[in-house]
DNA sequence: CTAATGTCTCTAGTAGCTATAGGTTCAAGA
DNA sequence: TCTTGAACCTATAGCTACTAGAGACATTAG
């Protein structure tokens, strides 16, 4: 059996997330040593480190919900599982082509800056005057895409 | 002068959206009619979209806060705001190149499902067992940039 | 046995809004 | 002028997926 903290060392994942991963049942309740600490079995590892390889690819932890659930069943046709997947794989690729217009956008201006002052920055001006813009459809939907950032800031 | 919902109508932007933008101290506060609904005067308008145009361009809001502050003082240089949308393209970049691996990872698990049943399906065995992936580098850190899924769910 | 580390629960905070409840004010039509 | 309906007000809670902190208890190495 496991403590928590060697189960989240093996599996790359810290104490407080498989403690929330707990507290919203994506894991069920762990059972508890005498003192009433967290004790895994190893079988728990593969599960956590199935969540995390998920989260790693952006699925988002309600589609997870669900993975795992097929995982629970393997009788069960492929289908579901492979639209989820395909669900992420779209929502990526909608995010992929709307940041590559972000892109687009942030170099021409990054490119017009003349480094002079603030009163003549194209930077302030392009920002201040959407018309300037070549494509000025990046205010278009944006998929849901979780955007974990855990080496943020 | 014009009300709050005009106002929103004109540059955009939802009716909370400016409220929570004076609260947090993006907007100055607006001055009141006499039975205390918000006026604002034109020039909130281009101040408005200015912030919007920002936030489409992912911009974070601590980011537009300075370059509204910049804005405001014209005769700064430019380098500030500069170096504000460099910051902004490499996050961008960041994580276009990040969701590419996604894209990569996903496509494959998608595209080697047999659509059989859940035992023997690839998409839920590459997202157990995470030495099957390629390019197993797509827990990478990840870069500061807004995600605001206004047409999600 | 003690000290250091690990763990417990609970609460609150992060970004950037959105939604709801319950009340007030404004503008247009009868 | 009155009334109705839309727009407005404040305040609070919720969303995702965690992260950070406080204060107390458990475990383990020396």
């Amino acid at each position: 059996m496991l403590s928590i903290g060697k189960l989240g060392r093996a599996a790359g994942v810290k104490v407080p997330t498989i403690r929330y991963y707990e507290q919203i049942g994506l894991l069920s309740p762990a059972t508890r040593s005498e003192g009433n600490q967290r004790l895994y079995a190893p079988e728990t590892l593969s599960r956590l480190a199935f969540i995390r390889h998920a989260r790693d690819l952006g699925f988002p932890l309600e589609a997870i919900r669900d993975l795992l659930a097929l995982q629970d069943d393997p009788h069960q046709p492929c289908a579901a599982a492979d639209a989820i997947a395909q669900a992420q794989l779209q929502a990526v690729n909608r995010r992929i082509s709307q940041l590559n217009a972000l892109r687009c956008e942030l170099e021409k201006m990054v490119a017009q800056c003349a480094h002079g002052s603030v009163g003549e920055c194209r930077v302030i001006e392009v920002l201040g005057n959407h018309d300037l813009c070549l494509h000025p459809d990046h205010d278009e939907g944006h998929g849901p895409l979780a955007d974990h950032d855990h080496a943020a800031h």
